[in-house]
DNA sequence: AATAGTTCGTTGCAAATGCAACGATGTCAA
DNA sequence: TTGACATCGTTGCATTTGCAACGAACTATT
């Protein structure tokens, strides 16, 4: 005979579903700028950090937004590629670089940018009455080390 | 002149938050049962599913665990190198496997059970009093579809 | 019984990922 | 100045991922 194992139930286990739920919402949203202007999630966070961040190194992206160094550099060279940023060695600093959108880049923006916040917008309204929770709850745990 | 673009906060943009706190608390629990029992997260998945399922198809799991059946069915091969589930044909659909722990998957399940229930008590201290919020919320965003 | 269509699990493959190492540059102390 | 050490962004590489295609098995219609 088996002994009885400790009931779980992964429904209800938090690091599972806020991963399914996250992972639903992003591909949601990917989907819009993915199929229409090509563009990954890692590349449109770079995108978005840019906008309102001047001009600004892999690494200060890198730690601002999540994302690993070598995600950041290669997000970057497409992005450059595409013609959506420049990327030029900072004077002062010749380890940096200095990344910054282009007059395409900021036209881009100009048309996800609506679109992520009707996005956003559309599921505020949904957990309405849960918004507040929701973000406080998330705000706890991102503070939490690990 | 550059036209201004629309406002936008990555930080308090909820797929992010949602994206950068799943990371965290996924990676913070997978390190605990990937460093001492090289278990991955897929594994993982598999392996509570079939604690309180009995014999399981790749396809029961893929639909009940938000796993892709390619994950399944390598999680599955991986776990049964290891000797933790057994695999066989469903004697009446031939297309079906039968996936269910070994006693050694049971063993190893004894140990990570009780170390997961641990680990979301104390991710259910620290939210506690939005907790009820943080749940309802996702709830609403996972029933919507998309 | 034969055919067409569906569903199962696996696999191939291109792309993405995480991580460590690297060269280049910068800092600091002796 | 020199040398040891830290930091920047890139790259190499093994692993993982997502997706489509596949053979095998089942179903349904004729």
């Amino acid at each position: 005979m088996a002994k009885a194992l400790p009931k779980f139930d992964l429904d209800s286990f938090i690091p599972y579903r806020l991963t399914v739920v996250a992972e639903r919402l992003s591909n949601g949203l990917a989907r819009h700028y993915r199929t229409e202007y090509n563009i990954s999630i890692p590349e449109w966070r770079v995108l978005v950090h840019l906008v309102h961040s001047g001009e600004v190194s892999v690494r200060d992206i890198h730690r601002r937004v999540s994302l690993d160094k070598s995600k950041v550099s290669r997000a970057a060279s497409r992005l450059e590629a595409e013609g959506y940023i420049s990327k030029q060695v900072n004077g002062g600093d010749k380890r940096l670089l200095q990344l910054a959108l282009t007059e395409k880049g900021r036209k881009l923006m100009a048309e996800l940018i609506p679109m992520a916040i009707a996005y956003e917008k559309r599921l505020e309204r949904l957990v309405a009455k849960h918004l507040s929770g929701l973000n406080a709850a998330i705000d706890i745990l991102l503070e939490e080390e690990t």
